[in-house]
DNA sequence: GACGTATATATCGAATCGATATAGACTGGT
DNA sequence: ACCAGTCTATATCGATTCGATATATACGTC
C-alpha cells in the first residue's frame, strides 16, 4: 500500500524521499519510517514505476513513469477487499478523487458497511464484558467504549461524504 | 509492546494463543496476527517470562512466571517516552489500573500534552493546505479535518478520564 | 569561517503482517 | 455410525514496516 501512496503523490509532481515522507505524515494518519520509504522507492524504481530525476544537492527527486501510471490505475480501480486495513482505506480515500463519482460512492459505502459490522460485534463484546465479573477493569471498558464512539463518528463522517457526493450532482 | 500486552493479559489467568489473539482484538484496537503472536509467545517462554501448562486437545495454555511478573512490572512503571505510538499508549491504558492513581493521572496528562501538540501542528498544516492551490483535493482535506476532529475527541476523552480520577478521591 | 540546526539519504535488525498449511474438536444430517 | 462442514488452534513463510542509527549536505548566524 505504501507503493500505492507513493505513486499517488507522484501523480501530481516529482518529489524526493524526504518530501514524500512529510507529505504522507501531513495527511494525518501515517508517519512512515525511512526504513519503509527508501526501500519502497527502490522497489518501485526496479519495477520501472518511477524514475529518478536529480534534484538540488543531495536530493533525488522521483517522477512517475507510464508504467507507474498503469500500476497506479490498477490499484486505484481494484475494488477494496473486505480485509482492507484502516490505513489502506485512508490511502485509497486520499486518491479517491481520481475515480468517477459512482465508484467513489461505492467505496465509501463499502467502508460504511464494514464499520457497521465491526460496530455491531463491538457492541456485543462490550455487553458481554460488562456482565463479566472478571473484565470489570475500568480502563479496559473505557477503551472499548471509546473505540466504539470513534467508530460511530467515523460512520457519521462517511455518511457526510456520501451525502456530499449525492448532493452535488453537477460534479464530475 | 506485544510482549507487554501478553504479560498483562496473563496476569489475570492462564490463556492459550488463540485466546490471547481474541482478547487483544476485543479491546478494540489491535487485530494481532498469528505471525506476531506465536513468535512472541516463544520469545517470552525463552526469556522465562511465561511457561506452558498444557490445556485440552491441541491447546497450549501459558501462565505468567515470577520472572514475567517482574518484567511486566518494569514495563508498566517505565514512563512512556515521547515517541510512544498510539497503539503502545492503548496497551498501557489497558493495564493502567495496575498503577497508583497519581501515576495514572501522569500518564493520561502526558498523552494529552502530546495530542495537543499534534493537534496544533495539524491545524497549521491544514491552514497551509487550504491556502495552497495544489492541495485543494476534497478528499485529502476531508481526511485531514477528520483526523483533527478525532484527535480533539480523543483529548476530550482523556480529560474525562482524568476528571474521573480526580473526582473519585476515595479510590485507591 | 566555525557552529548548530534542519534537510536528506541510507541501512540494519527486529517486529509485524497477511497468507497459507495443517489438524483436532464439535455439529448436523443421513 | 459416519461423513461433511465449520470452528478452534497452532505453526510457519516471505515481505513489509518499524525504530534507531549513521552520515552528509545546506543554511543561518554570530
Amino acid at each position: 500500500m505504501l507503493d500505492f501512496a507513493v505513486l499517488g503523490l507522484l501523480m501530481e509532481r516529482a518529489r524526493h524521499g524526504y518530501e514524500l515522507k512529510r507529505a504522507l505524515g501531513e495527511l494525518g494518519f501515517w508517519k512512515v519510517s525511512f526504513g519503509s520509504l527508501y526501500p519502497a522507492l527502490r522497489r518501485l524504481e526496479k519495477r520501472g514505476a518511477i524514475s529518478a530525476v536529480s534534484g538540488t544537492g543531495r536530493r533525488k527527486a522521483y517522477q512517475i513513469t507510464d508504467e507507474g501510471l498503469k500500476i497506479f490505475d490498477t490499484l486505484l480501480k481494484a475494488d477494496p477487499d473486505a480485509s482492507e486495513t484502516e490505513r489502506a482505506f485512508q490511502i485509497r480515500l486520499a486518491f479517491l478523487g481520481h475515480l468517477p463519482r459512482e465508484r467513489r460512492v461505492q467505496v465509501l459505502e463499502g467502508r460504511r458497511t464494514k464499520l457497521s459490522t465491526n460496530l455491531k460485534s463491538a457492541r456485543e463484546i462490550l455487553i458481554d464484558a460488562r456482565s463479566n465479573t472478571e473484565n470489570q477493569d475500568r480502563y479496559r471498558l473505557a477503551l472499548m467504549e471509546h473505540a466504539m464512539a470513534t467508530t460511530e463518528s467515523d460512520i457519521a463522517w462517511l455518511d457526510g461524504l456520501v451525502a456530499a457526493e449525492r448532493g452535488v450532482a453537477s460534479q464530475n
